[in-house]
DNA sequence: AGACTGCTACGACTGTTGTAGTAGGTTCGA
DNA sequence: TCGAACCTACTACAACAGTCGTAGCAGTCT
């Protein structure tokens, strides 16, 4: 479909993030960000991708003093959501379970995430209505 | 970067998947599969995506018989981790253990993978050298 | 007031993705 | 052998993403 529901790009998502990370801003507050990231934009660039993610409905933005100032208005975690949701159906038949079994058995996990895990799991399995094993 | 390494699309992602589901496939092969699937597209339209995604170099073609037989040349896995990749490092700090935490903590698990969680997991514990992430 | 500085609005351009049409070659059945 | 059927190459085009430039407005400094 090369009409569907506006996605976020990739740049934009970046200016998005600035956005989460570190609360309202301006257009220069983003870009000086930005910069020190070592990402070059020019200020205008920046604007572009502020104005369409108001457009898209993600950011709200108010003048209350000089420039505008611009505040997320969807929450990093619905994003982050629908974003590994996309994967998750495209890759591994919408179930996270797969996933997950790979990701551990890759191994990238440092032994405290590990120990976490553990008690995550084993919580789970303590609950009543999920007894698999004793 | 407006000439970012080529990404596959959407679309391209469909067709590459029913290579990588059916094996190789000619045009027609794929562009009945996707029919099944309720997906309508032209045949051209198939066509286009099959030989951009050789540009991309992500399959092969040659022509045996009659018309070109497209093979997959990238892993369905390798494509996934990618994908996953790119969420881990967008939103998940490039570590999997928070997503992981996430997900079981949703608790969208079935027991049978519960089960098959612990295993793994007292599986990593047991290993004497486990890496500490990079 | 005039020169600066900073901000926004608008437009523009390029490359990519989604989608398809057309033209022209090949093959196969009658 | 002739036409129907099928295949590929090439072209096209709109929407979107990434990236800016310019022009004009508003506040500030001297």
């Amino acid at each position: 479909m090369t009409a569907r529901e506006a996605e976020i790009g990739q740049a934009e998502l970046e200016v998005l993030q600035t956005l989460w990370e570190h609360g309202p801003a301006t257009v220069r507050d983003v870009l000086n960000v930005l910069h020190k990231r070592g990402r070059q934009l020019a200020y205008t660039t920046v604007l572009t991708f502020l104005t369409r993610l108001e457009q898209k409905g993600c950011v709200t933005s108010d003048k209350s003093g000089l420039a505008y100032v611009y505040r997320p208005k969807v929450t990093r975690d619905k994003v982050s959501r629908s974003r590994l949701e996309a994967v998750l159906d495209a890759f591994y038949d919408g179930s996270p379970g797969p996933l997950v079994l790979q990701l551990i058995r890759e191994g990238k996990f440092t032994n405290a995430e590990i120990a976490e895990l553990q008690e995550v799991i084993d919580g789970l399995d303590a609950k009543p209505q999920r007894r698999s094993r004793s």
